[in-house]
RNA sequence: GUGGAUGUAGCUCAGUUGGCUAGAGCGCGGGAUUGUGGCUCCCGAGGCCGUGGGUUCAAGCCCCAUCAUCCACCCCA
């Protein structure tokens, strides 16, 4: 084998390509339903727009992107989340103009430089959603119940949600500094990673897996208990608003997203079916984005749904995609006059909306039944010199073996009535 | 970036202490059924044993390197 698809990325063949779609129209109609239009950006952005928007200090910045110079000798990366480029894009358009708030959803590729494992690929897909221009908590639970109602239409619903609040620019600052001085003076019992985390980033203490860390972490002081009063009647607003649409949540004070530019509500929700990577959905709100890129200042909020996350999650369950499986019609030929009456009969079967295969190997009728039950056809048409002496065709149901002949002329319409088609 | 495991047929995997033309099941093609799928039986096609070097009379097997995949750490979707 010569070549292979680079590492961390892969071919989505089907059957998978149908979840694919399956996933995306769903996708498509039920943000229809809560009024979010998609937005459509580049996969490639000025770095800049990264480096300020998620910030020059987090591990995508650091050391995740695909970052690359163009001939024109400008910084381009390929984008490792959808929230900034929406951000800028609103900007950039002055869509600040129009009525708010803004619903945009967007759906498709991300790209990050790490070691692939489960759930985690350097070319990956997510779907997202991002309100702009209210502060108004009864849309952070509307962006929390339209994630959680889209796994459900998924047939996924024991699922924990996982919240908190991550203050503001207020209130914050003194909570990380309290939190460094109980972590400081706790310093020896800390792994060797967390030692360092206190200065660098003393809310990524919170969630190390470690045990000893684990234990000072639990007697820690906690955001939740020192959010400014703003940030305490937000989050206790979003909370009676999830209780209303009867959505379950778990407040985990030890909650904090990577990315900087979150404020107040945080979330996500994780399959612990999963392993490792086990955050299917994950997201929060950023009031303090729009002034980091681009001048005015904006509320915002959002989510990210990993869909090859989901596809995990859904297979750790055993469920099933609807999927439609094989074909309606295979039509089974017998002879080089009868293919081509065939292939006139398959152009128009098709026409009329029927799925319809036929054989292109010339092989035996065995064979072409075999494909036809392969393919999970309900029917097979067969033709051969008996049937073109009549001008008829027998038609098979694969489901009983019954047989019954019938006229060309009258193909269509008796075909019609014998598929139980939907759609047509 | 660090650590561990694994690379043999399209897929899942056997392959003994190194020893003849490298195997099975499934799948694929043909046939038994001169024009009929599913069950059964027979036959067949398909392998640079991941790649490159080394040891040896002899390497799928041992050694080294390299690439890839998987899993975990870090972090996240």
């Amino acid at each position: 084998m010569k070549f292979n698809a680079p590492r961390g990325t892969n071919d989505i063949l089907p059957p998978d390509s149908l979840k694919w779609q399956y996933i995306e129209q769903k996708t498509h109609q039920l943000f229809s339903n809560y009024n979010y239009q998609e937005i459509r950006t580049p996969i490639f952005e000025y770095t800049e727009l990264f480096q300020r928007g998620i910030g020059e200090v987090t591990d995508i910045v650091e050391k995740e992107m695909y970052t690359f110079t163009d001939k024109g000798d400008r910084s381009i990366t390929l984008r490792p989340e959808g929230t900034a480029s929406v951000m800028r894009s609103f900007m950039e358009n002055k869509i600040y103009g129009q009525a708010q708030p803004t619903k945009f959803y967007y759906l498709g590729p991300m790209f990050r430089y790490e070691r692939p494992q489960s759930g985690r690929f350097r070319q990956f897909h997510q779907l997202g959603v991002e309100a702009l221009g209210s502060n108004d908590p009864a849309l952070d639970a509307e962006i929390i119940s339209l994630g959680l109602r889209l796994l459900q239409d998924f047939g996924l619903n024991d699922l924990t949600l996982h919240l908190n609040s991550v203050g503001c620019s207020e209130c914050r600052p003194a909570y990380v500094e309290k939190l460094k001085n109980y972590l400081l003076a706790h310093r020896a019992e800390l792994c060797e990673n967390c030692q360092q985390r206190i200065e660098r980033n003393p809310l990524r203490v919170l969630d190390c897996k470690n045990e000893a860390c684990q234990e000072v972490i639990a007697e820690a002081p906690k955001i939740t208990e020192n959010l400014c009063s703003d940030c305490a009647d937000h989050f206790s607003d979003v909370k009676k608003y999830l209780e209303l649409v009867e959505i379950d949540y778990f407040v985990n004070p030890l909650l904090v997203r990577g990315l900087d530019y979150y404020t107040n509500t945080a979330f996500e929700i994780k399959d612990n079916a999963l392993g490792a990577q086990d955050t299917v959905f994950g997201g929060g709100r950023y009031n303090g984005l729009a002034e980091e890129i681009g001048g005015r200042s904006l509320p915002g909020i959002g989510f990210a749904l990993g869909i090859e996350r989901l596809l995990l999650s859904l297979e750790a369950k055993d469920i099933e995609l609807p999927i439609p499986a094989g074909v309606d019609l295979y039509i089974t030929v017998i002879g080089e006059k009868a293919k081509r009456k065939a292939f006139k009969l398959l152009d128009q079967l098709r026409n009329n909306g029927f799925r319809t295969e036929i054989d292109y190997l010339g092989r035996s009728v065995g064979s072409q039944m075999k494909s036809a039950d392969r393919m999970q056809a309900e029917f097979t048409i067969i033709l051969g010199e008996d049937e073109l002496n009549k001008d008829s065709a027998t038609i098979r149901n694969m489901k009983t073996g019954t047989e019954i002949e019938i006229k060309l002329s009258n193909l269509l319409t008796e075909m019609k009535q014998l598929v139980d088609k939907e759609d047509l």
